[in-house]
DNA sequence: AAGGCCATGTAACAAGTTACATGATTAA
DNA sequence: TTAATCATGTAACTTGTTACATGGCCTT
């Protein structure tokens, strides 16, 4: 939030949510409750100002010479461990307790999700090429492409790895 | 948790937390005391049932009918939306307010990490080829293999992404 | 100017983390 | 047989989610 700030001026509650999701929520989420307790906590440490109050009681935050020294002490602490958590692999470790059918069902649904994100990255990847911007946001970029390849030719290798259900023939009723 | 103690049967908080972190823990974290709430709560669902209070006050947990059900039913209705978050995606992000020097520092723990990481999956991967075990779990660490090739062919198209960070010549003191 | 719809904010709950307490087991 | 260590469980706090409240704006 302090990057925000730091780099779009100030921004209300909501206006911030908005932009977090837009530049960051590739990879990192938080939601609007998020942001708002954390301005709260942010300008209690004098990191952040409200200006005056707008429509709907709202305030417009920026970020304060503080903020700028806390922003450059956390980016500088270091990235923390990431926290994986990959739902579908639960189902798939548990797919023995799954009909076949139903299993490439669901697969087929994730697929389905994952080929329009990858789709999305290698356009946005397309006209990041012709028209250059922040090397720092193209390299994020980068990462969401590569990672959706990786999910797709998992997806691929599938059928290889669990013959049993996907060489089965359907369920006869 | 209802498919691991379906899995192994009967065991106490501990135990199921370990058999957790082994199991699945490439793709799910849970704390131990997650797993002592969720047992409380399952408990109350007669989802699992105790056996009798062994040392320290420890109950070994078994899955029960009622229980095996809902698994069955959790199962079916599909994996969740991933939840992504890459700590360090956002301090490339905002990393123009590093020092290029530390930048490289901190993208080489991260590549030293990943790197063994990688290695692990690699060799986990050859060992099953040999002494095949559970396909469902050599899809999940399959997974896990081509996330991590991603990562490290990411890493290493970097210098190329950012090429302020890493042509530039060592700062000078 | 009334109705419906968005924008903004809040509150209650659920999930996740960290630190602690205490009962067994092991080893000197 | 005591001290150290490990196993098991609990409590307090923080973070994340969901549902709600309400005020301003737009359309008719």
């Amino acid at each position: 939030m302090l990057g925000l700030l730091a780099q779009l001026g100030p921004l209300n509650g909501n206006a911030l949510s908005r932009s977090a999701d837009v530049l960051i929520g590739d990879y990192w989420t938080l939601t609007r409750s998020q942001v708002y307790r954390e301005l709260q906590s942010l300008e209690h440490m004098t990191f952040i100002e409200a200006g005056p109050i707008g429509p709907r009681s709202s305030r417009d935050f920026s970020i304060t010479e503080k903020g700028t020294e806390a922003l450059h002490d956390w980016l500088n602490t270091g990235p923390a461990d990431e926290v994986i958590r990959v739902p579908i692999l639960l189902t798939i470790r548990f797919g023995v307790h799954l009909e076949p059918d139903h299993l490439r069902h669901l697969l087929s649904e994730f697929r389905r999700r994952h080929d329009a994100k990858r789709k999305f990255y290698v356009e946005l990847d397309d006209k990041l090429r012709t028209a250059p911007r922040d090397p720092f946001e193209t390299a994020t970029i980068r990462f969401g492409q590569l990672f959706e390849s990786a999910v797709a030719q998992w997806l691929d290798e599938l059928p290889t790895l669990l013959p049993t259900v996907f060489h089965t023939s359907p369920t006869q009723e």
